[in-house]
DNA sequence: CGAGCCAGCG
DNA sequence: TTCACACATTCAA
DNA sequence: GAATGTGTGTCTCGCTGGCTCGCT
């Protein structure tokens, strides 16, 4: 195939793979979809998958010239015999006034001429009332010799995609963005039996999960969105916690809205981490200490996380007070060293006004906030997050496995991550982080964040950080990736000479820490971190 | 006519 | 087409 | 102090050309 067709040989090595991969998920419509798509001139496949890859689904003729596709009318007569292309599909007059550029407008909407000097879309909003019905394109503009292609299997080729790539933020420009070299990824071992979806019902179930939460932002009625979301069986725990996730904003909202019953009912049908603590909340705005209060200390007794966690004991101190228990006993944290500082209010923010004042010669500062903790993790523990594992690798251009965020994701590859590990105890972990930074450069990863960690750091970094203190943060990630990946303070300092270092999480008038930035604040310090806050008073003029 | 936005592109 | 963080507002002791 | 809401920057690249809109 020639070289100018990059994009179509690309789309057949995706439709290979499926084939190969996934043929007893394809419906019929998608299996004869492939079957004659193949059989295609060249030139009407290239103009097919160039439609797909634009924004669509509507294409004016003379915006659809390629070189190497040549006359697009001719390319289009296949696909339209195909029924894969439509000049008769109804065009509401927004979808119009995205086809037609303003002066094109004057000239075949009668309506619009008297109004040249209102912008499109107020003009849009103008006449909008006037034209209420869709009409196909040659009856708008019955002058115009421009036919209008409008792409009908684009469904069916958005479904093609989430099979291949598993989600459908990513699409097929990943090929040549990769081949390029602008996007890279790791090599993995891909099995021939690993993909995306096991099951047909699965994907159809993302699809519909997806369609519930367009309906619901898109404002349809909330009841029929929760009849379709209730009505999905989610075996897939993957799916569930997707239909979840739907379920729990739905509910934000509804508590947002002072709907507290509903937003309750809704919290308690989720498995979603966050809301048995919203449920607590919902509890106590509705007047009913005692239920929440039982349901707090079901929740104190089995959290779901150290974030829950923290949420729930402030909530029994207030419902304990309010019920007329007796007072809790607060355990003893650790405490933080404190800095005050007042500065000069230039028009630079606080973090970097910090970081200015403090870095001398000898002890750079650093504004590093979460990623170089996770990026020495990611380069400390490449191999066990790249590791083959079955399932969590299908295609080519993945960041980091599937099952990242799993419970079991580090039980699954439990040698290899204590392989790594070991490292940080036998000293041969310096030379291995510099050698996957080397080898591994600008490939992503969910961890390492190279644009900002270049070699100055990484060397500061190994320099100053004792391996006990790399070692007890990356097996504080692994213990909750999901939660412990952020609230890591702003700025490191280094003092190369004497290999020591410090962290400072800034504060600056009027900000306080967050929860996950108290949680790893408090943990640093039992383990005896260098750790600080600093807050910060601007000076007055 | 120029600034600014955004789809398209490799 | 989210996520992490800072910043603002409100409420209750 | 706590809870909650809002705004901001990221937008995985870097460039180009078409289009809109406001200005002269
Ligand atoms: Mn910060
Ligand atoms: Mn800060």
């Amino acid at each position: 195939m020639p070289p100018e067709l990059y994009y179509l040989s690309n789309f057949h090595k995706g439709l290979d793979w499926l084939v190969e991969r996934s043929a007893d998920l394809l419906d019929d419509a998608e299996r004869a979809f492939i079957e004659r798509f193949s059989g295609l001139a060249q030139a009407s496949q290239a103009l097919l998958v160039r439609m797909i890859m634009r924004k669509g689904p509507h294409f004016r003729a003379s915006k659809l010239t390629y070189p190497e596709i040549g006359c697009p009318r001719e390319a289009a007569a296949p696909l339209l015999d195909s029924g894969w292309l439509d000049t008769r599909a109804g065009l509401s007059l927004a979808e119009l006034f995205e086809q037609l550029r303003k002066d094109e407008l004057a000239r075949h909407l009668p309506a619009a001429r008297p109004h040249g000097r209102l912008k499109k879309n107020e003009l849009l909003d103008l006449l909008a009332a006037q034209h209420p019905a869709p009409r196909p394109f040659t009856e708008w503009c019955p002058a115009l010799d421009d036919p209008l292609y409008s792409l009908t299997v684009g469904a069916l080729c958005e479904r093609l995609r989430l099979m291949f790539f598993g989600n459908l933020r990513q699409d097929w420009s990943e090929f040549v963005l990769a081949d390029l070299g602008i996007f890279r990824y790791e090599r993995v071992e891909i099995g021939p039996e690993s993909r995306g979806f096991r099951h047909r019902e699965d994907l159809d179930t993302y699809l519909a999960i997806q369609c519930c939460r367009d309906d619901w932002e898109a404002g349809q009625p909330l009841q029929e969105v929760l009849a379709a979301l209730r009505g999905l069986d989610c075996q897939n725990p993957y799916l569930a916690r997707r239909r979840d996730k739907v379920l729990f904003r739905i509910a934000q909202q509804l508590e947002r809205d002072a709907e507290l019953e509903h937003a309750l009912e809704l919290y308690g049908e989720c498995r979603y981490p966050d809301a048995r603590k919203r449920r607590v909340r919902v509890l106590e705005r509705l007047n009913r200490p005692t239920e929440a209060h039982a349901l707090a200390l079901e929740a104190q007794r089995n959290p779901e996380n150290q974030a829950e966690l923290q949420l729930i004991e402030r909530a029994l101190a207030r419902l304990d007070r309010q019920l007329g228990l007796g007072k809790r006993v607060r355990p003893v944290e650790t405490p933080v060293a404190r800095l005050d500082l007042t500065l000069p209010a230039r028009g630079e923010c606080v973090e970097l006004a910090v970081a200015r004042h403090l870095s001398t010669a000898d002890a750079p500062v650093h504004y590093v906030e979460n990623s170089l903790v996770c990026s020495l993790f990611g380069l400390l523990c490449w191999e066990a997050i790249f590791a083959p594992m079955p399932g969590a690798f299908f295609h080519p251009f993945h960041s980091g496995p599937t099952d990242l965020y799993s419970a079991d994701f580090r039980s699954r590859r439990a040698e290899v991550f204590a392989r790594c590990l070991q490292r940080l105890d036998d000293g041969a972990y310096r030379s291995h982080l510099r050698q996957v930074y080397a080898a591994k450069q600008g490939i992503q990863s969910p961890f390492v964040h190279w644009g900002a960690l270049d070699e100055t750091l990484l060397d500061l970094a190994l320099r100053c950080i004792p391996a006990a203190h790399i070692k007890a943060w990356c097996l504080r990630l692994l213990d909750d990736l999901r939660a412990n990946r952020a609230g890591m303070p702003d700025l490191i300092q280094f003092w190369p000479a004497e290999g020591r270092y410090r962290m400072i999480e800034v504060k600056g008038p009027g900000d306080r820490l967050q929860d996950n930035q108290r949680r790893w604040l408090a943990f640093c310090a039992e383990q005896g971190m260098p750790v600080e806050v600093c807050y910060v008073q601007w000076a007055t003029a």
